[in-house]
DNA sequence: AACCTGACTTCGG
DNA sequence: TCCGAAGCCAGGT
Protein backbone atom coordinates (compact mmCIF):
# COMPACT_ATOMS: atom_id res chain seq x y z
CA UNK A 1 0.00 0.00 0.00
CA UNK A 2 1.46 3.12 -1.21
CA UNK A 3 -0.16 5.68 1.38
CA UNK A 4 -0.86 3.42 4.36
CA UNK A 5 0.13 6.64 6.32
CA UNK A 6 -3.08 7.93 5.10
CA UNK A 7 -5.26 4.56 6.43
CA UNK A 8 -3.04 4.67 9.84
CA UNK A 9 -3.99 8.01 10.47
CA UNK A 10 -7.73 7.20 10.08
CA UNK A 11 -7.37 4.41 12.12
CA UNK A 12 -5.54 6.50 15.08
CA UNK A 13 -8.33 8.95 14.38
CA UNK A 14 -11.04 7.43 14.81
CA UNK A 15 -9.62 6.06 18.09
CA UNK A 16 -9.08 9.54 19.85
CA UNK A 17 -12.24 8.89 22.46
CA UNK A 18 -14.61 11.75 22.50
CA UNK A 19 -13.49 15.14 24.94
CA UNK A 20 -9.74 13.79 23.62
CA UNK A 21 -7.35 15.59 21.63
CA UNK A 22 -4.27 14.65 20.36
CA UNK A 23 -1.34 16.15 17.98
CA UNK A 24 -0.57 15.59 14.80
CA UNK A 25 3.43 13.76 15.62
CA UNK A 26 1.78 11.75 18.06
CA UNK A 27 -0.67 10.84 15.15
CA UNK A 28 2.01 10.43 12.78
CA UNK A 29 4.16 8.33 14.99
CA UNK A 30 0.77 6.12 16.22
CA UNK A 31 1.27 5.66 12.25
CA UNK A 32 4.47 4.66 12.01
CA UNK A 33 5.48 8.01 11.08
CA UNK A 34 6.82 9.59 13.64
CA UNK A 35 8.91 11.97 11.08
CA UNK A 36 5.35 12.69 8.88
CA UNK A 37 3.75 15.32 11.03
CA UNK A 38 3.68 17.38 8.40
CA UNK A 39 2.00 14.71 6.28
CA UNK A 40 -0.88 14.17 9.11
CA UNK A 41 -1.75 17.64 9.00
CA UNK A 42 -1.51 17.83 5.31
CA UNK A 43 -3.78 14.95 4.47
CA UNK A 44 -6.27 16.00 7.45
CA UNK A 45 -6.13 20.18 5.52
CA UNK A 46 -7.36 18.19 2.04
CA UNK A 47 -9.66 15.49 3.31
CA UNK A 48 -11.38 17.83 5.47
CA UNK A 49 -12.41 19.31 2.27
CA UNK A 50 -13.63 16.79 1.01
CA UNK A 51 -14.80 14.34 3.89
CA UNK A 52 -16.11 14.99 7.32
CA UNK A 53 -13.56 14.05 9.74
CA UNK A 54 -12.56 14.69 13.34
CA UNK A 55 -9.55 16.71 12.50
CA UNK A 56 -10.63 18.74 15.21
CA UNK A 57 -9.83 16.65 17.77
CA UNK A 58 -5.65 17.09 16.45
CA UNK A 59 -3.99 19.96 17.50
CA UNK A 60 -0.24 21.08 17.38
CA UNK A 61 2.39 19.74 19.91
CA UNK A 62 1.81 23.00 21.82
CA UNK A 63 -1.85 21.95 22.72
CA UNK A 64 -2.65 24.70 20.28
CA UNK A 65 -4.82 26.01 17.55
CA UNK A 66 -2.61 26.17 14.56
CA UNK A 67 -4.72 26.86 11.40
CA UNK A 68 -3.78 28.39 7.96
CA UNK A 69 -8.11 29.79 8.59
CA UNK A 70 -9.57 31.98 11.04
CA UNK A 71 -12.43 29.82 10.53
CA UNK A 72 -11.18 26.73 10.88
CA UNK A 73 -9.88 28.02 14.07
CA UNK A 74 -13.18 29.32 15.31
CA UNK A 75 -14.74 26.09 13.87
CA UNK A 76 -12.32 23.70 15.50
CA UNK A 77 -12.56 25.37 19.29
CA UNK A 78 -16.45 25.32 19.09
CA UNK A 79 -16.13 21.54 18.22
CA UNK A 80 -13.79 20.54 20.94
CA UNK A 81 -15.43 22.65 23.27
CA UNK A 82 -18.99 21.22 22.75
CA UNK A 83 -17.16 17.73 23.41
CA UNK A 84 -16.16 19.05 26.68
CA UNK A 85 -12.29 20.10 25.78
CA UNK A 86 -11.73 24.03 27.47
CA UNK A 87 -10.39 25.54 24.62
CA UNK A 88 -8.94 29.05 25.82
CA UNK A 89 -9.22 32.33 23.97
CA UNK A 90 -5.66 31.83 22.62
CA UNK A 91 -6.64 28.69 20.83
CA UNK A 92 -5.14 26.84 23.66
CA UNK A 93 -5.78 23.97 25.32
CA UNK A 94 -4.75 22.12 27.91
CA UNK A 95 -3.06 18.87 27.23
CA UNK A 96 -2.19 17.76 30.51
CA UNK A 97 -5.56 17.43 30.74
CA UNK A 98 -7.18 16.88 27.27
CA UNK A 99 -4.01 14.89 25.76
CA UNK A 100 -5.60 11.78 24.66
CA UNK A 101 -2.84 9.16 26.20
CA UNK A 102 -3.32 5.93 23.93
CA UNK A 103 -2.12 2.38 25.33
CA UNK A 104 0.08 0.06 23.50
CA UNK A 105 -2.00 -1.92 21.46
C1' DA B 1 12.22 15.39 -12.94
C1' DA B 2 12.95 19.78 -10.15
C1' DC B 3 11.34 23.09 -7.16
C1' DC B 4 7.88 24.98 -3.91
C1' DT B 5 4.74 24.66 -0.12
C1' DG B 6 2.66 23.24 4.24
C1' DA B 7 -3.22 22.76 9.80
C1' DC B 8 4.54 20.14 12.22
C1' DT B 9 8.36 19.69 15.73
C1' DT B 10 12.36 20.97 18.19
C1' DC B 11 16.07 23.90 19.54
C1' DG B 12 18.39 28.31 20.37
C1' DG B 13 18.38 33.30 21.24
C1' DT C 1 7.04 33.67 26.37
C1' DC C 2 7.79 34.89 21.60
C1' DC C 3 10.33 34.65 17.10
C1' DG C 4 13.29 32.53 13.71
C1' DA C 5 15.91 28.70 11.59
C1' DA C 6 16.63 23.91 10.51
C1' DG C 7 15.01 19.21 9.77
C1' DC C 8 11.67 16.38 8.01
C1' DC C 9 8.35 13.99 4.31
C1' DA C 10 5.00 13.86 0.71
C1' DG C 11 1.87 16.14 -2.52
C1' DG C 12 1.24 19.91 -5.93
C1' DT C 13 2.72 22.62 -9.84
Amino acid sequence: MASDIYSNILIVLKKIPKGKVSTYGRIAQLAGYEKCARQVAWFLHNSSKKEKLPWHRVLNSQGKIVLSTLEGQIKQSSLLSSEGVEVSDDGKVNLEKYLWKPKLM
